[in-house]
DNA sequence: CATCCATTTATTGTCTACAATTTTGTTGCA
DNA sequence: TGCAACAAAATTGTAGACAATAAATGGATG
């Protein structure tokens, strides 16, 4: 399973996309830049139709803001979005896990748990990139697995968001995949004990969600008026 | 608060996608029919850019799949794909539900309350169209009251693709409003009777799922080949 | 007579040029 | 000197034309 390759046979537009993707995800490009269609073009070597198309794309799934007349820019989810993001992913995964519990297959458990070697293979490597797509993976993993399609794909999105999120509003580079609360989800679906594992599942989103700075105001990147008055 | 009226401010593309999905909520184009590009530019005497961009965005809400280099359909959702938009909309919806009990007010009381009202007028004046719109309406409503507004889009998202199975799966013309169950759960919210809402809410979804032909192999519209045997 | 292949036609995918809008810099005036 | 109106530049939005691709039709062949 390939997390993030712009493979070949994929439309020419999703290969901008990744590739803004990965930039905003990597803090190459921070909240708030401008994108100009035109540069995008020159850049990628395509067409400004194909720029808008990723751009558009961009906009479904949150990452860039797209202005009438004035282009596009990279997202900046305000503190009640981010806040609500949370709240959706809490409410969606918790009962995705509950769903899992359900409907595991044997396939399904070793998959999970060969995933959670990998994140503690590339924690123990001290790799941090990998680190975090990792980390990120373990839940999109969850999504496939739960037998929602749907959901599964409500959930890629949301942990689209989420990346953003903490690029905006994580304190010190404190990437900190949590130390085995991962492998804890999966022993307790494995047990097929649905309330525990919801209820790590939880735990784990509110571990997350403490590692930003979402009371600060000043950790906001927020307009430049309110910013120096 | 207006569901369907292609309102002036609204980009262009807008009304281009509201007209279509007013069309398939009416069973005026069935499902498998196919979209020409250019027929549709002419009918709405625009570019078809224009008309790109709205199949664009029915695509991803689901009503309409996009063959590359063969064209638009309105979507034709498998059985296993119903069962999955139902899966999820019990599960969100629950979910609202049990929030909305948390952070009621009397102002989402009240709005609750008169729709319920305008859906009970609308069948005593045994207006069907009305009575289908209000009733989807209460799903939507339900979705803007809980006060997570990326749920609530999920849901809008939910409830048009129902919509579209319906046209496919529902028997009879048995658009059967259920008598009184958005009233109970009204009431079960203004409680603040949690439990009870939810449980109300997965019974109304169990309810209108069982009025679908999800077992029958005949009533899904397949392909002429399966038919002909 | 059926089947396979080439040609034709229709439809979508893409690109380039033009129009509308916003922003920025300048100039005139109070 | 500060503000406002105006003009110019840059950027996005739109439309039309062209190219690529897939279905359909007709004909040739086994």
């Amino acid at each position: 399973m390939s997390l993030e390759t712009d493979g070949p046979g994929d439309s020419p537009h999703l290969v901008i996309y990744n590739r803004i993707w990965q930039s905003i995800a990597e803090r190459k490009l921070r909240p708030g830049t401008r994108l100009k269609e035109e540069q995008l073009a020159e850049i990628f070597a395509v067409s400004r139709a194909r720029v808008r198309q990723a751009l558009s794309a961009l906009e479904r799934d949150g990452l860039v803001t797209l202005v009438p007349n004035r282009g596009a820019f990279v997202a900046e989810p305000s503190i009640e979005e981010a806040r609500d993001i949370f709240f959706a992913r809490r409410t969606i995964e918790s009962q995705l896990v509950n769903r899992l519990c359900a409907t595991r297959t044997p396939g399904a458990i070793a998959r999970l748990e060969d995933h959670v070697a990998l994140e503690r293979d590339a924690r123990k490597r001290g790799d941090k990139t990998d680190c975090v797509r990792l980390s990120g993976g373990f839940h999109l993993l969850i999504g496939e697995l739960a037998g929602s399609p749907y959901l599964g794909d409500v959930l890629r999105d949301l942990v689209s968001r989420t990346s953003l999120i903490l690029v905006m509003y994580q304190r010190r580079s404190q990437t900190d995949c949590g130390p085995d609360e991962h492998a804890d989800i999966v022993a307790a679906i494995a047990a097929q004990d649905a309330a525990t594992a919801m209820a790590l599942m939880d735990h784990h989103m509110d571990h997350l969600e403490g590692t930003l700075d979402l009371d600060d105001e000043l950790a906001r990147q927020t307009d430049l008026k309110d910013l120096l008055q």
